[in-house]
DNA sequence: TGGCTTTTTTACCATTTGGTCAAGTTACGA
DNA sequence: TCGTAACTTGACCAAATGGTAAAAAAGCCA
């Protein structure tokens, strides 16, 4: 069931994968921290445990690992809006969206910090994800919301703001991290954040 | 009334207020679109009419103009919650916060993304600014909306988190204004966000 | 207008950094 | 175990970039 078509690639060695996955990891580390021109091959060779020509044996520059880390991100970070259930009761399927977003944040954050540096800058790597990945299941989310809103079962609300302010507030616990150390210093911020956000939503979509 | 204490910057001409007044202009432009290290002063000097060397005649290097737009910025940037009216109506006061904060996300966007910039990687030229004035001033808001609450004028809300929400919330359409872009692609933006948050806190705090 | 200060420019410099190349070294199937 | 392909590395390079030095130009005031 492996991949055997003729052009693709043909099949990655252990050891590709093994080096492959550590540059990943390594870069994920260095770009959320220090973004893409603020990250330097010699960092991530190093957060690697490679030399820096050996990185370029398996990717073909920065700019192609970037990518690479992007396109992999977006999958998972857009999956619990695809496992919200449409048939499931509407108020607890928007309130465990929110949940498991701000799990992803306290879980992922670099990820997160990726994503946020990407789309601030203008996105100029994501153009296309962001048309034919994000934007298709934008609308299918936007169109069930609509959907529970007429039948009475949720409070009238935008469907697609809901979904930005979603994003926002939950994301914000991982980008503005910073911020909420010196803020909060002592506090704990996610159980605090946990409670808020299920309050707030839960008044906002209560019919 | 000017200043004239012996050790302070003697006086500055008409020329060095025109001039760096241009050069703190077109930092904005450049660092708020590429982030501090993918800025360069060349494009700074090009965007602001000057030659390189002269920019460093004004500023002792690229370091500090990004601080003083950093430190600038601070002040305008918490204006709103300033204003917040302690014996104004609460639920109006806190509207008008959002609305006063979202007006300032589409006014001046490339701010909100410099500082959003900042805080993303970790804050390293804003640490004592966030101690000293964000800190203090977050403290005594949430102290008033706490009040407000024990008199039952809205609804029990933990204040700190209202406070990052509202932050969150209107940022992000600066911030993420390129994914934005692509998704809401002919619609009006900027009213729709306006009548959304206007609900979404109308419900949250309503007693 | 002459002389002083402020401002601007031209020509450089040192470092960093993404990327290359050819020469090793290691893994692995026959 | 041998040969080939896969992998790794040290030595380099060219371009980009933050910053400097000194001379030239422009303001400004008496």
């Amino acid at each position: 069931m492996q991949d055997s078509s003729p052009a693709a690639t043909p099949k990655p060695s252990r050891i590709q994968r093994r080096n492959r996955k550590r540059i990943l990891d390594a870069a994920l580390e260095v770009f959320s921290q220090h973004g893409f021109r603020g990250a330097t091959l010699d960092q991530i060779a190093a957060e690697a445990g490679l030399s820096k020509p050996n990185i370029l044996y398996y990717f073909s520059g920065k700019e192609e690992i970037h990518v690479t880390l992007l396109n992999a991100l977006m999958d998972t970070w857009l999956d619990p809006l695809r496992e919200i259930d449409p048939d499931g009761d509407p108020l607890e399927e928007l309130l465990q969206y929110v949940h498991r977003k701000l799990e992803m944040s306290r879980e992922y954050p670099r990820e997160s910090r990726l994503f946020a540096n990407e789309i601030i800058h203008g996105a100029p790597r994501m153009g296309p994800d962001l048309e034919t990945v994000l934007k298709p299941l934008l609308e299918d989310s936007a169109a069930m919301i609509d959907g529970w809103v007429d039948e009475g079962r949720i409070a009238p609300v935008d469907p697609r703001h809901l979904i930005f302010s979603i994003w926002a507030t939950t994301q914000h616990y991982a980008d503005f991290d910073a911020q909420l150390q010196v803020l909060m210093e002592g506090r704990d911020v996610h159980d605090g954040a946990s409670a808020y956000l299920d309050t707030l939503y839960r008044r906002l979509l209560t019919p």
